[in-house]
DNA sequence: ACTATCTCCAACTGCTTGGTTGGAATCATG
DNA sequence: CATGATTCCAACCAAGCAGTTGGAGATAGT
């Protein structure tokens, strides 16, 4: 049987991408990994470097892929609310992106270089001039700083997968709260802080 | 010298709480704890059992404490957004806690009992009561479920520390991005938020 | 002052884990 | 098909870690 190189690192990295986003960096065994792809742990050291450069690889893939996941072009920027919802969709469907996000925060913080801080930063920055643009056309509040707007609709838009504890105990036991009255929530928020 | 077990006790705690903020509980050492505490490391077994039990003990204490910190009473819901001004300076005096919360989130999530669950839920609700009355009182949106409401609070009080990978993405040089700036960015967004 | 009990600590144990190695199987090339 | 490079793997190693132990110093009751 022929070798399949590309196919092993593509299996190591999926495992990988579980395991850091189910358990973090520390908590990331590469034994798991390994197993779980169903390949040996040696592989891990030779395509990757070692677990820490493993783990810059997973943040780096993606990190950039969620940065860029729900575009924010100008005319998006024109309905932000609904492009909040639209984020908090993809958080629903790739709830590890989220978490990586903040086993990013906590492991790294902001002090330290970030994987594809470059791309990232210029992603961001991106969407920061589409809602400037919509500020100018009157779709927007101009009197919110861009930028700070933008923090806020990224924090909105996972508001019910940051903290689950906090929502567990907020929400225990309410038959309204549904993946569709949350979402809403979210858009109707935004709307109310957006609204010129 | 007469032991002053304690004391020994409340030193170990404070260094746990440092470590487990900065590290998580997986990253956390016990030899660390003990030795920042200047405390022998086998007193945290007499002490607090094992790791895992130190940890829930330190999450217990500072939990409690996050959620009854910053009083929300049927009198400060009348004025939501200034109370999260008051939940962000919380956060700017005490980086360690908003920490404890992700760890808290990422390393148990909401499917397990939680530490002083009871009693946050507790201080939640109560919170949710007091918005409930403002608005009653026409303080605040009546459209807006208040439990949302109070998570949404939650969240932009601590927009500015829970990602500070992003923020530094999003902020970098910017002269005008001051903690005041910050403080009053948050207060203005839970006003258009919260607005009837 | 004697003894039982509590507090403290240096050194130790055993297991887990990141990382390595030596060699067998597979492939590409001349 | 011979040779050298590459992919794969089981077993191994050393370090770091949570948790233990045995005994020394301090205290309180009698």
């Amino acid at each position: 049987m022929a070798w399949d190189t590309e196919k092993t690192k593509r299996l190591l990295l999926d495992a990988a991408v579980e395991e850091f986003a189910a358990s973090g960096f520390q908590g990331a065994r590469v034994d798991r990994i390994a197993k779980s792809a169903g390949v040996n742990k040696e592989r891990i050291y030779q395509y990757f470097g070692n677990k820490e450069q493993l783990f810059a690889t997973v943040l780096d893939c993606q990190l950039k892929e969620l940065a860029g996941a729900v575009p924010l072009t100008p005319e998006a920027a024109a309905d932000l609310p609904e492009h909040v919802g639209r984020i908090y969709d993809y958080h629903v469907t790739h709830p590890h992106f989220a978490r990586l996000l903040h086993w990013e925060a906590l492991e790294l913080g902001g002090d330290c270089e970030l994987p594809a801080e470059e791309e990232r930063t210029l992603h961001y920055l991106a969407k920061v001039d589409s809602i400037l643009q919509a500020q100018q056309a009157g779709e927007v509040d101009p009197r919110l700083d861009a930028r700070v707007l933008m923090l806020a609709v990224v924090h909105l838009a996972q508001m019910w997968s940051a903290l689950p504890q906090v929502v567990k105990m907020l929400m225990s036991g309410s038959a309204a709260d549904t993946p569709e009255a949350r979402r809403a929530a979210v858009v109707a928020l935004a709307a109310k802080m957006v609204a010129p």
